[in-house]
This record gives C-alpha cells, structure tokens and sequence, in this order.
DNA sequence: ATGGTGGCTTTGCCA
C-alpha cells in the first residue's frame, strides 16, 4: 500500500499533473490540499479516468480545500470542523483493514509570529491545540492510524534550509514546533518519512515561488509530512519526497510525500 | 527593511 501527499495548489489547474504522477508512482491513495475548489466543480471524471474510482473531497471557493482518492474503498468519511470554521482543512476515511486516514491542511500562520499582532497566527496555534485535545481525546494510540497533510511546520533543524535564519519566520518558530511536537506526542505518532531518512540529512517539501532559482538557491521547508501510529510502525517499507515535482511547467510551490506500507 | 511569485477572484486575499 502506498499512500501519498500532495498540497496541489488548485486541482483542476494540476489535474494532469496528479494524473502523470499518478501513473509514474502507482500510490494506491492520494491526499490532497489546497485543492481550492467546491466540491460540485472537483473534476471526478479526470480522477476516476486515472483509475481512482473512491473519493472523498471537502472543497470551498478559492481556498483551502482537501481530497482523498483511492484506488481501495472508503468508509466512513468524516469532515471535521477546527477552530469552529467549516473551512475545508480536514477529511477522513477508514481504508480496508480499518485503517484510518487522516487528512489535513493546517492553518499556514499570516506572516508575523505574534498572536497579538497576527491573528492568523493564532488560529495556527489554536488548531494545533485543538488537534493536540481531540486525538486523545477520541482515538487511542493502539488504533490503526495515517495522519497525513500539509501541516505548515517544519519541525527539525534539518527540515528547514537554514534553522538560524528561520527561528522567527512561521513554520519553524519553536512554540510552533512544541505544539506540533505535543500533537505527535499525544498519540505516540511515528514521523514515517524520518522513519527511513535521517534527523541529519537536510530533507524539503516546499520551495517558495517567489526565488529566482529554487533549485539552486534550495532555500526549502519540510511543511508536508506522514505519520503513523504505533500499530502500523512495522509495517513502514519506505519514505520518498519527489522533489523533481517542483520542477517543470506550473508546478505546485509543494511535491508529493509518499509512504509505502506491507499490510 | 523589503520584495520577490502564483492562484483565484477581484482589483485584494491568501499562501
């Protein structure tokens, strides 16, 4: 089984970029975020073209918005609301096996790291807060569990392209990283894609758009990650960050995170 | 200290 993540940047813009990722990689499930589309406009034609005939989306009009499409049948899926907003930043399925998947797009932050000042800030902090209370409070770490997304922080020093410089821009300020370090700890998370690449390797998800050269320059965050609860820790095979997806024509500013699993 | 780019929709918001 091997599940991807993907902040898409606009699905339909990317739609044939999903489906030519999705035939070179075969991933059995595709997370998507940031789809930015109401959920009459997904394009589900394209998708069930690409031999994804189970989806489950949660859209709203130009922002936000997240995707699950699947090759295996889902049950159960939930939508649920953060912060008291129904925007669009979660879905859920149980995957055969009762497997359950979690998808999310946590809030990126505004650009000022000070709740005071930057009430986007603090609706970050809140939903990892919120995050941190409702797992525990509703699952138990024995449950088998995926929690994939673009969640807006790259907690390592290695995660960043420069921990110095970044220890006050949002995504890496450290009462960010303790409350996603609280949310992973909660339940006992295991980081699959550190799981098989080392704390010391510099590893990135997401290039801004707005350098001249984001190869060259590589001035990346790990904002895109995989977890898993202790059930399913044996059953990691491998972890791949397909950087070569930030290049080409109209990439997103994010690349897709695989995990693959022997079930 | 600032501005750089991109998507969606609007002439600004969000990332």
């Amino acid at each position: 089984m091997r599940i991807a993540t993907w902040n898409i940047n606009s699905v339909r813009l990317r739609i044939n970029r999903v489906a030519e990722f999705a035939k070179a990689n075969d991933p059995d499930v595709i997370c998507l975020q940031e789809t930015k589309v109401m959920d009459d406009l997904f394009p589900l034609e394209a998708v069930q073209e690409m031999g994804y005939p189970h989806v489950a989306i949660s859209g709203m009009k130009s922002y936000n918005g997240v995707a699950i499409l699947s090759r295996v049948p889902l049950k159960d899926v939930q939508r649920q609301e953060w912060c008291g907003k129904s925007d669009c930043r979660h879905i859920s399925a149980v995957l055969p096996g009762g497997i359950e998947l979690h998808n999310f797009y946590v809030p990126a932050g505004g650009d000022e790291p000070d709740r005071e000042k930057n009430e986007k800030f603090g609706h970050k902090l809140d939903f990892l807060d919120e995050m941190n209370e409702w797992f525990p409070a509703n699952r138990t770490t024995r449950k088998k569990m995926v929690l994939v997304g673009d969640l807006n922080i790259a907690p390592l020093e290695t995660d960043v392209w420069s921990h110095k410089q970044l220890l006050k821009v949002v995504s890496h300020t450290p009462i960010e990283v303790e409350k996603l370090g609280n949310v992973q700890d909660s339940l006992n998370w295991t980081d699959a894609v550190r799981h098989f690449i080392p704390e010391d390797e510099k590893l990135f998800s997401w290039w801004s758009y707005r350098a001249r050269d984001w190869d060259t320059s590589d001035r990346g965050r790990r904002l895109d990650h995989v977890w898993v609860t202790p059930p399913l820790k044996k059953t990691l095979k491998g972890a791949t960050v397909l950087r070569d997806q930030r290049g080409g024509e109209k990439p997103s500013d994010h690349v897709p995170v695989m995990v693959d699993f022997d079930l």
